[in-house]
DNA sequence: TTAATTATATATTAATCATTCCAGAAGTCC
DNA sequence: GGACTTCTGGAATGATTAATATATAATTAA
């Protein structure tokens, strides 16, 4: 917080709402800074840059915005506090649920905010690459948790498990992007988690 | 093909195939047309013009030599030779070993190739979302099919399991894009093909 | 041989991209 | 009341965007 100068006549953190759901809605390269000047309150260039670095500085804050919000949706995986196959089930049918809501753009901003991007960009899909692994390691070891405890077998192939479940989960923000309903991929899910009775009973 | 004239120095379907796999890697927008015209054999822009109409025609092209070559292993699901089954699992399999493969880009360029799109463009994404509709019908007929026959029980929640199936397939386009090997693609396919048994048992 | 046709190379267009510069405005600190 | 600091509006930066204009080269048809 700055105790002197001018003070900033816009919110900053509102600035980083609006900004974090455009790229949510048209992706790193896609948007443009005249757009995120607009959503962010009609600032000038100048407030811009003494405001956030870059717009890849801004992009990266928006992730971590994204992160601590709507993106809590994916710790159920790392919840210790409940069974591994009700932590899986829970962080998907949380993730289908916040992917369909209405009230911000379709689909997990993680996943789809820099699929397209020019070669000079490439470090910008790594760095989201990095936060989806950090979702894969949390359902990797809920998996291996529930082999450790006996909740699933030790003849459980956990890779395959894990990759059944994260393919899913990757799988509804295109369908959530295409207007599928959260019931619908409730459902599914529904059916989907039997697998784990029909391994747990063998 | 042109009867008179100058002849084209460049094998436009060669140039198509390049411009394809351009988008495939990079999508519509984030990939340039000075990008397009070094990968298409360094032509200038007044031979891409004379010879397509607009980067957006080109893009058109480019899908459509997608559909009619890698595309085609979509087309397992609408197979009526086989059980309905087979059709869906077949087609699961052929995708995610077509989507892994190193020889082209990973991943599904119906699904990917404009994610990431400003509004001015919603077009482009529209026209996409109509091809991955196609799919989408030749999956829901499968399993259409697969209850009338009795392959699967009348009480079958058919939208339910076209959405499990489908959610996957999608899926598997983000988990080819960050390196998740076929054959633990192939093995979770195997695990969800197994809820098929269990609904035909019940 | 000439006309018609089509592709080519080169230069150029206007728009947009992210970013920077500069002068002034609005605060705090002493 | 300065001095200092930070933010502001507005103009300008150079690079890149997709697309076009113009003139010429290479072919076929008559």
């Amino acid at each position: 917080m700055p105790r002197t100068g001018r003070p900033r006549e816009f919110n900053r953190d509102e600035a980083v709402v609006a900004a974090m759901l455009l790229f949510w809605e048209h992706g790193f390269e896609s948007t443009s800074l005249a757009q995120l000047r607009t959503a962010m309150g009609g600032i000038s260039p100048a407030s811009f840059y003494a405001a956030f670095e870059s717009k890849e500085a801004l992009f990266r804050e928006a992730i971590q915005q994204y992160i601590s919000t709507y993106g809590k949706v994916s710790e159920s995986f790392c919840d210790t506090r409940m069974t591994s196959k009700a932590a899986i089930e829970l962080g998907l049918r949380r993730s289908a649920r916040m992917q369909t809501e209405r009230s911000h753009p379709l689909g997990c901003l993680l996943v789809l905010s820099a699929v397209n991007c020019s070669p000079e960009q490439q470090h910008i899909r790594d760095m989201l690459a990095k936060e989806r692994e950090k979702v894969h390691d949390w359902i990797n070891n809920c998996i291996e948790r529930a082999v450790a405890n006996g909740e699933l077998p030790d003849s459980t192939d956990i890779h395959m498990l894990v990759t059944l479940f994260e393919t899913f989960l990757r799988g509804i923000s295109t369908q959530a992007q295409d207007g599928v309903p959260y019931e619908i991929i409730d459902a599914a899910i529904t059916q989907l988690m039997s697998i784990w009775d029909s391994l747990s009973a063998s």
